[in-house]
DNA sequence: GATGAATGAGCATTCATTCAT
DNA sequence: AATGAATGAATGCTCATTCAT
């Protein structure tokens, strides 16, 4: 997988699904969903998992980090805007609409202890980088209270992100939440 | 323990001391700490630890148990409060610093898909009513914007707690969350 | 297993039997042999077989170390006859009229190339040493050419004993093997 | 392979290098490397391989046939001698020797419980009884004592080349040992 | 012929639960 | 009541073998 040789046809699609499923299975039924399970449901053999990924934790990390991936150009892309304000508001819309497409699992992950490989915590690092750089211009520009630190913000979007997984028991509105975010950080 | 016979003192030291620890094992090294592990950290054996609990499920399930009525309790006693701004965003503050001393684990249960017993949803229920009957009072008395509903609150609510819980990477800080989430309220 | 409390009597007829099973397990099919079959020859669930013998090298370790020890206590013993030539020769006879009792397991597991376990490394450095001395001893009173190094004899015990073992192909009758290695040690 | 056709340049080259490949691993890691390994060494596809040697087994016992066929050869040409003494001798120096460059993994794959296939009993026979020959002459002239058997025989040289190969723990010296079996065999 | 992806039975190990002491 | 040994289903992973490309 480290060469960049392209995958088989059929190798590409078995990865493709594999994955999918997997995302779908441990968003909905948690972490625990055992791998034969995921293999049984994607068609193929536990053994063409392990090909794919390697460990367990493999499979975790290759879901978290195509979507760290996207999480990381949206932030970057927006931080040259001329609203600043705007600019970190609307990437935080932006992550709560494709967590709910993508039935995000990265805190799911993140809380139930996966430890986060190096690769990983790169590009997380370089996520709370890209915020932290949005938060500053957005406070700059008075259009976010001064007090609030980087941590402060990513514990907050990663709670906002928790209160609106899909599994959960309440059926908040995304857009009230937003709301209510957005005015508390005024 | 169904009926109502006290246990003999022994008998109710091991069932504190196991849910003690059995709080801080699965607060600190999630839900997978194998219970012969938690029975040797309390110094009893397996077979006592199933004696008071016969299955793990109904360990979490004393674990929250425990805990839902104490904020059932807060929430009520809060419902009297004549100035219903403060009853509700005290009540926060009280569960938020509650929850750190206590490692809570409520939303780490919640999120790893462990069902809710039915004596468990009732007491949850009665909290969603006595939460809910502090956010009508709050938003009758112009403390509380009114379009959040008790299930925007009850999210809250979980996002909030789940950013603040100890494992998280974030070094947020408790009080600047709350002010975010008081200001976003009004 | 470590302390010194001792075993339950029916812990104790498990570890036995689970020993001598895989005793003979190994010696008779190779160390292939899956554990969950030599659970079931011994008439136990593959857990109880896992609370004795936590991995399968351990399993390994505690069926060799046994032996080892024997060994070392009968070179030791034999350290302090009369006549070097006859205790190292003695010892030899000893050796391979208990492996042939015992179904020697020792060259299989270092043909295979089980790790050696530091404690078990000990002992075997113990029994070089043993062995040494009683070579030393024969070699000065000339009961043994005096070319022969530590190092040789121990080659030549483990082909004599690999040369002996029940599963060969050849009917070899260790009495003639013996008076050759004998008469070529003189 | 059964027909006669003769191997194209280049599957011939994969044959041996994979012979040469497995040949070292074996020795070197024991029997338990993987065939993915192997392949992966020599340069080829696992369905290579697989080409040539349909089972693991069929492996092994292609890396013996060799080997057997030469010992044989040796074996038969040492029968016309006209020093008898020195037939049986040299031609245990000659196995040594060999034995020593090719890594040998006769014994190795006998103990491990390898099936030998009836076209390697055949070769196997055939040396028994060309060595019982040089034996048979080496009596007959007194240069052996006349108990042995081609039994003790055969074990004897299988123990002497076990005590030999590379991977053993002790540094003996093959030119010592020969000297000790030749000694005794007298 | 060669390649390498897929298969799936098999293995060591884990752990919630049961039960003899 | 407590203990801790035993159970056995389940899980992650391996690898000899097969087969589509």
């Amino acid at each position: 997988m480290a060469d960049g040789r392209p995958l088989r046809a059929d190798a590409r699609r078995n990865r493709e699904r594999l994955l999918s499923v997997a995302r779908a299975a441990f968003a909905g039924e948690g972490l625990s969903v055992p791998l034969d399970e995921i293999a049984r449901r994607a068609g193929v053999g536990p053994g063409t998992l392990y090909r794919h990924f390697p460990t367990k934790e493999s499979l975790f990390e290759a879901i978290v980090h195509d979507r760290l991936r996207q999480i990381l150009h949206d932030a970057r892309a927006r931080g040259t805007s001329t609203d600043p304000g705007e600019a970190l508001f609307g990437f935080i819309d932006g992550l709560v609409a494709e967590a709910r497409l993508k039935q995000d699992l990265i805190d799911a992950l993140a809380s139930a202890g996966v430890d986060v490989s190096p690769s990983m915590a790169v590009t997380g690092a370089g996520i709370r980088d890209a915020i932290g750089d949005l938060l500053d211009r957005a406070q700059r520009s008075d259009a976010v209270r001064p007090d609030v630190t980087i941590d402060d913000m990513m514990a907050l979007l990663s709670g906002l992100l928790f209160a609106l997984r899909p599994q959960s028991r309440y059926k908040a509105d995304a857009g009230r939440l937003l709301a209510v975010l957005r005015a508390g950080l005024r």
